[in-house]
DNA sequence: CACCTTATTCGATGTTCGTAGAACATCGAA
DNA sequence: TTCGATGTTCTACGAACATCGAATAAGGTG
């Protein structure tokens, strides 16, 4: 992402912006993967899609306040904006991850190269 | 909408289909007005768009298990099915509804001629 | 420096969505 | 039956979106 790395003010974005990105049965299946608050990098997550389009639906996720990028060399690394979803939309996020036949796309982890 | 007034099992609808029909700035508007359990009538929504576009989103909110739709006569009347919502996904509208700053489009009620 | 890895961006393509107007179907009332 | 009100459906179109592959940029490593 690099230059236009912009992570909106949550206070800024509508909620319509975040329930459309939610809508997305990849991103879904992303925020599910990262719900635990693990920090993971690009290339961890096992997706069925290339890797543009990968690149493109954590873009996505990123300008609509969802998650937030934080770039290490080449590597980029992202992460659920839990706490500062919680105070935007109480509830949200929970309510989301509870329920059950979401039709998310199961996203995996890749064993990744540890970089010693 | 008659004929194919399709009304789904809550429990076959994917959490992305309620969360892409919740996701519309008119259509949360929508939902807002209706989340007072109040049965109503379409003539009294308030909206912003053509009568065709009204419907059109109608059959969306219907289609994604949100509404309800009863016709009686001519007259079509609306309500959130706010029980099963609640049972399906457990506090998702509650924590939808409370959000401020939701990007989501007024919709208001027109007085209706009553129909004595 | 050459080269590999990682992620972004660009161009192209096909799909879905939101919108409106016109035509159609229904029902109730005059 | 004719008229008016109410919704639905059809058709169309531009905008937005999802997707991919290729090209590009930037960091490491040898």
């Amino acid at each position: 992402m690099a230059k236009d790395a912009q992570h909106p003010d949550l206070d800024e974005v509508p909620l319509t912006t975040v329930l459309a990105a939610l809508s997305d049965p990849l991103r879904l299946g992303l925020v599910r993967l990262l719900s635990d608050g693990v920090e993971r990098q690009w290339g961890e997550l096992d997706t069925p899609v290339a890797k543009s389009t990968l690149s493109h639906h954590l873009k996505v996720l990123r300008s609509s306040g969802i998650t937030r990028t934080r770039e290490e060399g080449t590597r980029c690394y992202v992460h659920l904006r839990l706490d500062e979803l919680e105070r935007r939309f109480p509830g949200l996020l929970g309510s989301v991850l509870a329920a059950e036949g979401h039709g998310a796309t199961t996203v995996g982890v890749k064993p990744q190269r540890q970089p010693a």
